[in-house]
DNA sequence: GCTATGGTTTCGGCATGACTAAAACGGATG
DNA sequence: CATCCGTTTTAGTCATGCCGAAACCATAGC
C-alpha cells in the first residue's frame, strides 16, 4: 500500500529489533541513538509512520507498531535475514562479512527473487548468527533465550545467538570457533568449557553479545 | 571516485549502449526519449556527468563517453547482464521476465558478491538474450552481427543475440524456442526455417531485434 | 546571404526525502 | 511547585532529479 522508503525500512526494522529480544517499549531518544540522527528526525518520521497507519504514537510517550507496522518490519527482517543466509550459505562469506552486504541489498530484493533464494536454501529458520528468519506472515519462532552474561557459573547450555551488533565480537567468536549450536558450561565469569574440553576466555562484549538455552 | 548515483548510472549505461551494437553517438534528444524525461533533465545530467570527467559534449554536439565513463558504463552492463544470467542460470527465471529485477540489483550489488556469482556461473561470456558481458577492465568481445531485418533471402546463419528492448518481443521469441544459438535460414522476407525443418513467421518487431551471424 | 526550424540550453521552479539546530513545551521527580 | 530531561515544533538546509517556457544556436533551404 504505502510505499515505505529505505529510510523508513530502516526506522521499522530498529523499532522492531528492540523489541526482539527484550520486551520494552522503545523510546524516540533511543530509537534516535540507534540509528544516529538527531531526535527531531525522528519525530518526523515518526509522525510519517503514524500517519500510515505503521505505528501507534501518543506524543511523549514510547513507540508502538501497529500490526501492519509490525508485518512491514519483520519483512524487512526477513529479507535482511534470508539474505545473510545466503551469502554465508551459497556465496562464500563468513557470518562477520554478511551484515552491510544485506543491509543494503534488503531494501531492492524483489518478493520473487527472495522466495526462490528461500527455497533454494530449504526455507531455513535461522539465519548465521542464530536469529529466527520471520517467516512471510510475519511469524517469528524465538526459543527462550538468556544473555550468557546473566547465567550463573556451572550452567550448562549450547549457543542460540549472537548479536550482530558489534562486527568485532563476530570475528572474535568467529576465531574462537564459538557460534550457534556450540555446546558449553560456564566454568567461571567469562570462561566457558566447550565440549571438546577445550576453554576459552571471553570478553565482557562477546559474554554480553551471546544468548544461550535457558 | 565520484559516487555515481543510480540515475547518473542509468544516462551512462544508456549512453553506452547506444553505441555498442551501431557506432554513431547519440544526441541529447535521442537520449532524452529513451529514458523518458525531457531534454533540459538530460542537458542538466550531462553537465554533471561531464564535469565529473564521465563524458565530453561541446556544447549543441553529440554526446562521448570519456575512458573514465566508459568503464563506468560498462561496470554498470556488466552487473546487469552478470544479474540477469544469474537469476536465469541459477535463480529459475525466464529470460523475458529478468530484466526488471536486475535493472533495481544493478545499482546496489557490491563488487564482491558480483565476483562470487560470477565465479559459480563459470565467468560466462553471453547474458540470456546473447549480450557480451564486459570484463571487470572494460574489454567487450562482439562478434560481427547484422540485423535479421537486414538480410537477405536466402541468408543461412546462427541467431547471436536478442535485443532486449521490448519485453513482448521476448516473450514471443520465447514461445516459439527462438533464442542465442538457433541455427536458420531465411526463407521469406519474414519467414525462417530451423535446423529441424520447422518454420517460423516473424513479426517485423521480432526481426528488427534480432541479431544473426554475417 | 538570410531566415526558418528543430534541436539544445538556460532559467526559474517544483517535489521529495531526509536531515538539523534552536526554541518551546510537557510530564514526572524531588 | 520548580526543575530538568526528553520530546516536539519551527524554520530552515541540502541533495537529487525533474519540468515547462523562453532564449539560443547551427544548419538546411531559399
Amino acid at each position: 500500500m504505502t510505499h515505505t522508503s529505505g529510510a523508513a525500512e530502516d526506522y521499522l526494522k530498529t523499532i522492531y529489533a528492540h523489541t526482539e529480544w527484550q520486551s520494552d517499549l522503545i523510546t524516540p531518544s533511543a530509537l534516535a541513538v540507534r540509528l544516529g540522527v538527531a531526535p527531531s528526525s525522528v519525530t518526523e518520521m515518526v509522525k510519517k509512520l503514524a500517519a500510515s497507519g505503521l505505528l501507534t504514537h501518543v506524543p511523549y510517550g514510547p513507540l508502538a507498531l501497529t500490526d501492519t507496522g509490525r508485518l512491514r518490519a519483520t519483512a524487512v527482517v526477513r529479507r535482511h535475514r534470508l539474505i545473510e543466509t545466503w551469502l554465508v550459505g551459497e556465496m562464500g562469506y563468513d557470518w562477520d562479512q554478511v551484515h552491510d552486504e544485506a543491509e543494503i541489498l534488503e531494501h531492492s530484493i524483489s518478493d520473487r527473487l527472495l522466495a526462490a533464494i528461500n527455497a533454494r536454501l530449504g526455507f531455513p529458520a535461522h539465519d548465521p548468527h542464530g536469529d529466527p528468519i520471520p517467516s512471510a506472515d510475519g511469524t517469528v519462532l524465538r526459543p527462550p533465550a538468556v544473555l550468557l552474561a546473566e547465567v550463573t557459573v556451572g550452567h550448562t547450555g549450547t549457543v542460540l545467538r549472537i548479536s550482530d551488533r558489534d562486527p568485532a565480537v563476530l570475528r572474535e567468536l568467529a576465531a574462537d570457533l564459538i557460534g550457534p549450536g556450540t555446546e558449553f558450561t560456564l566454568a567461571a565469569a567469562l570462561t566457558i568449557v566447550l565440549a571438546d574440553g577445550q576453554s576459552r576466555q571471553l570478553t565482557t562484549a562477546a559474554a554480553a553479545s551471546i544468548w544461550v538455552t535457558v
